[in-house]
DNA sequence: TCCATAATTCAACAATCCTTGAAATATTGA
DNA sequence: TCAATATTTCAAGGATTGTTGAATTATGGA
């Protein structure tokens, strides 16, 4: 990921709405979410979150499939953990500091850990 | 971190120069750098310079400190670190295929790795 | 074909953000 | 105090982004 596809990234998740789409498409997982329930979850009018969703398909975030008349988008998970590393290598330079948090959220979650 | 304090992070984040001044002090370290060297590197306006280290301090991801007649800037580790946390364990819900980057990044460069 | 459902697109407007250059503030030294 | 340096603040304008509701496209079933 270079910069210039980080920019988009932090511009796509500064906002609520979307950021809010982001994390509900993550726990979804896979499986992924119909527009329209999106939009009832986070009581947005269906012409509001098409303006989001589309914000964050352009920015790469999330990526879309049509099942019969629904739209179902989930979240890029490699583009989510391309960003992560982009923040800790790229940016952050790798700092010992910065990565320390990140690093023990790892620890639980990778899957050569413990679990 | 809470949500708020991460959409004001990606925010400040989501403007080139912002995130150009961010990298820039990550590199320089807790010395920092005054506000006209980074924008005489950057070749921005003092000025405009100067707004975009208001955002950015706004959001708490750089502080500042009066030294003779120049204010040195410096990048807030912990907030960029916090910021890092949030993404892999708030917003990406810890999952595995959106931490596997990180942990490699956390690997090379945590204190506790084999280094 | 006709209707209902699901979602997007469009235009208009409001709100926010970025840039610019001039003026103001703070510090230092003569 | 005066001048020079370093930076910020301010106001104006332009550009981008977000919201709204109406119109449009696409799908599936009677």
């Amino acid at each position: 990921m270079d910069q210039g596809q980080a920019l988009a990234s932090f511009g796509a998740l500064s906002q609520e709405t979307r950021l809010q789409i982001v994390r509900m498409l993550v726990v979804a997982g896979p499986a992924g979410m119909a527009a329209g329930t999106i939009a009832e979850k986070l009581e947005v009018s269906p012409s509001n979150i098409s303006f989001h969703l589309k914000e964050l398909d352009r920015a790469g975030l999330i990526s879309q499939q049509r099942e019969a008349r629904s739209i179902i988008y989930s979240a890029n998970y490699h583009a989510l953990g391309e960003l992560v590393r982009f923040l800790m290598e790229d940016c952050c330079a790798g700092h010992p500091e910065i990565c320390a948090p990140a690093a023990a959220v790892a620890a639980c979650c990778a899957p050569s850990a413990k679990g």
